[in-house]
DNA sequence: CGGTTTTGACCAGCGC
DNA sequence: GCGCTGGTCAAAACCG
């Protein structure tokens, strides 16, 4: 469908990694529903580090938008019951770290690098768009992403990213791979 | 055939 | 307590 899994080129850097570099300590009050976002490293170009490639990612300097939230625990997975499942990723949802951004951009999804599935989609209140939720393919890894359209300008894609990736990003390791090795080839000599 | 998407149902949290 | 809303599950459908 949105065919993200599917974008042809790699990308150069590993957006996703970035977030995790910046402190996550935004009260939680500027998390969730207006997104009242706070730039927090308002000159970093992250256009260049979240399209990778040359996609019409664009996000307009000025509404260059980020939230994060600190996530003191490390998620434990209830990888009980079923039910068990759902209450700890309903209670813990806000204590993962979070960020969001929004993109313009004609495609829901960009393609970060890493490997998504997606597991919900809900029609949001105040939005004719529906928000999807993407959980990441590697089996160790419990991030999610939410990815809504906005109604007032449908141009803009917010992204919102929770938790942290606990493995490399597949498209930026097949990158860095080889020019590594050559990289080692020519230091031999 | 295995992985992904779709979609209705279910559940918890929150406001009233 | 009730209804609304958002987040997740899981079966079925879909696709390469």
């Amino acid at each position: 469908m949105d065919g993200q899994e599917s974008n042809p080129p790699p990308p150069l850097l590993s957006p996703l990694n970035v977030p995790f570099l910046f402190p996550t300590s935004l009260p939680s009050s500027s998390l969730h529903p207006p997104l009242q976002t706070q730039n927090i490293l308002p000159d970093i170009d992250w256009v260049s580090l979240l399209s990778g490639h040359e996609n019409k990612l664009m996000i307009e300097s000025g509404s260059n938008n980020l939230m994060s939230e600190n996530g003191a625990d490390h998620h434990q997975d209830a990888k009980g019951a079923n039910m068990d499942k759902r209450k700890s990723s309903r209670l813990k949802k806000t204590s993962r770290p979070r960020f969001a951004f929004q993109t313009r951009s004609e495609d829901d999804i960009l393609d970060d690098g890493y490997r998504w599935r997606k597991y919900g989609q809900k029609a949001v209140k105040n939005s004719i768009h529906p928000r999807s939720y993407y959980r990441c393919t590697h089996h160790t890894c419990n991030v999610k992403k939410q990815v809504q359209r906005l109604s007032k300008d449908t141009s803009i894609v917010v992204t919102t990213y929770e938790g942290i990736h606990n493995h490399p990003c597949e498209k930026l390791m097949e990158t860095l791979t080889p020019l590594l090795r050559q990289m080692q080839f020519l230091s031999s000599f």
